[in-house]
DNA sequence: CTAATGTCAGTGTCACTGACATAC
DNA sequence: CGTATGTCAGTGGCACTGACATTA
């Protein structure tokens, strides 16, 4: 009968609950979860995004969205503008207050993935970063 | 500013959930979460366990050991029994009918392991398997 | 007395569904 | 008309805390 660790699949679940709670733990002080920050990451890499757009690039499901931007409102980190082409959508940018708050925590993610891949010399990390992107690259972005 | 990606652990963090709700998508007709089936795999390698000793090896709550072993006992999967040594402790075992679903469902964690490394090579996978290993044995086990 | 095991109630986060208004 | 975007209420899974009885 194989063990868990035989399965690859199982692993990646494992260590993805674990990398997540490190990084919660690392942004607690911060007021802010991980998944107010990777909407963060993302905004600071796009000049404004559709709230869909945040759903489908990020993985969330549209309805967890409006409640992520609606803290990120309250914390005055970014904000909503109507869109010039479509009444619908709303467009969701990035404050100065959002930006300087990102250089603040710049750090946090280096601190969580040091801590991950501890055990890793410099190059198996980046073989591992590069496998990670090809599978991640693959399904749905 | 760094995109999302530049983070080996948030990748790490995107892949497992990823993970989790393939394995949850291929147990679903099963009546059983991944949850239920890791508890269920590692039984299956130890010939009895204290529930104390499936919260630490998994990673789950000991509280929330309390229902999931109640649920596999619903099933007919798993059996409490006193423990000869103390009192206090249950040790948890393997049941003849949650042996058979364990053969039953052997393929679905190929299945889930295929789907998410589908663009990588099998030299590869071994690979990525291996570096996940050293990690994962690393960080508490 | 202190510590460990299992149990239970309660809290907060999160994913997902279904419905809806608005606009394309 | 059908479809897309954002919003909201409700549901179920899940993590974690604090408390407790029992036993070591």
């Amino acid at each position: 009968m194989r063990g868990l660790h035989a399965d690859t699949g199982y692993l990646l679940y494992r260590l993805g609950l674990r990398s997540g709670q490190l990084f919660n733990a690392c942004l607690q002080e911060s007021g802010v979860r991980l998944r107010h920050y990777a909407v963060l990451r993302f905004l600071a890499t796009t000049e404004g995004a559709l709230q869909r757009e945040l759903s489908t690039r990020l993985g969330y499901d549209p309805s967890a969205i409006v409640g992520l931007v609606d803290d990120l409102e309250k914390l005055g980190f970014a904000e909503r503008r109507p869109s010039p082409d479509d009444r619908r959508s709303r467009i969701v940018v990035l404050t100065e207050s959002g930006r300087a708050f990102l250089r603040d925590t710049d750090e946090a993610g280096l601190r969580v993935t040091n801590e991950l891949l501890g055990p890793l010399e410099e190059a198996e990390r980046e073989t591992l970063h590069a496998l990670l992107l090809r599978i991640a690259e693959d399904g749905l972005n």
